[in-house]
DNA sequence: CTTGACAAACTAATGATATTAGTTTAGTAT
DNA sequence: ATACTAAACTAATATCATTAGTTTGTCAAG
């Protein structure tokens, strides 16, 4: 039965997600998925495009779980309660699945469509979420760029144990969305021209 | 010419900051940082513990680099000139020295004292900005989170070029920093809300 | 001035890793 | 049945980190 182990891409991509869901992404190697899918680390050539190739396809697996997941958990939802789910959902996808998690913010290659159109459709999740509020186009990219980042800082942060302190992180994490979301109902955040100096 | 090269565990580290400063963190191997100091590689453990122990000293002398930074760009201000003076020393950091500011939030071994320090100490500053702001214990620590959630979150996603909209990247760091700052003299999110509720 | 110790550099070897080239063979279509 | 295709293989190369053991500057003590 050595012959003929009846792999494809799909089924690679999958047994990569598992080592890393398992051993975590820094255990990712050709030699441990090959090991692991009974198969010699050169066969995996037939299915991916070495390391490199397997890296995007499974970038792009992860993309597609996460937006599944985003769209999943904001239906149906506005404002305040659309913004904690949203919040609530990525911060889930990265504690479960930290080493996907990853896969899903690594730079993306510019020229790369596929990648650019599911991070473009994760962006358009945000927008929609921030909707409601309606801001300016100008103002509603700042907020969009505000609220991945406060979640992708928080997130980051907390999975690198980068929160030694004792107090609960559900507690600041929350306490961090709701800060967010007071400021888009500040009109001296959302429209007018703030005069404080930027501290050169 | 080929013996006695002079290095020591300092002018190594300082080769491995110049490499990773023009090359990348990701071209960072002790093979390349031999060849540019004229040595082989086995030659680098006489003066650093391998690859990890490269990694270990690089880590703290770029902690202590971003620290001083910080230090210098807060000294003398208070309140929103010292959040925003905070703010953009981090981000100018990142921005010059990609590589460099990747090593200071990778994610630290909990069983070193000295970064764990150094990490402190930075956490120290942002207490120190915040304190104008007379938070309750738990707030300043969930305001604490929130900062550096914020600037790093920001800082990553525009290092790996995650804001391909075209709207000005230093508008929306303001803009969010702003934010930050008005959430701070809110009393619903610093947590007056719950005191009055209470009939304090 | 010689000598011996130490440390800095070396060579050589090992083991992971990714990758390519070329070969065998199972499954399928003609 | 035959031939094509693609999936798997073996073999080889290159890069990297690491360890062991060896040579050789440098410097200080006699």
């Amino acid at each position: 039965m050595s012959h003929r182990a009846g792999l494809d891409q799909a089924s690679v991509v999958e047994a990569a997600v598992k080592l890393i869901d398992e051993e975590g992404i820094e255990q990712l190697s050709l030699g441990r998925l090959a090991e692991r899918l009974g198969v010699r680390t050169p066969s995996l050539y037939n299915h991916v495009a070495g390391l490199p190739g397997l890296k995007h396809d499974l970038t792009l697996y992860c993309l597609h779980d996460l937006l599944d997941l985003i769209l999943r958990s904001t239906v149906g939802k506005s404002r305040a309660e659309a913004i904690f789910a949203l919040a609530n959902a990525y911060r889930a996808y990265a504690r479960e699945a930290p080493g996907r998690y990853a896969l899903t913010v690594q730079a993306p290659d510019p020229g790369d469509q596929e990648v650019q159109a599911l991070a473009q459709q994760l962006v358009d999740v945000v927008r929609a979420v921030l909707a409601p509020y309606r801001l300016s186009e100008e103002v509603a990219i700042h907020a969009i760029r505000g609220l991945r980042s406060i979640v992708h800082g928080f997130i980051s942060l907390e999975v690198a144990g980068g929160f030694a302190m004792p107090v609960d992180l559900d507690a600041s994490f929350h306490w961090l969305i709701n800060l967010f979301i007071a400021g888009l109902s500040q009109p001296t955040v959302t429209g007018e021209k703030e005069r404080i100096a930027t501290g050169e």
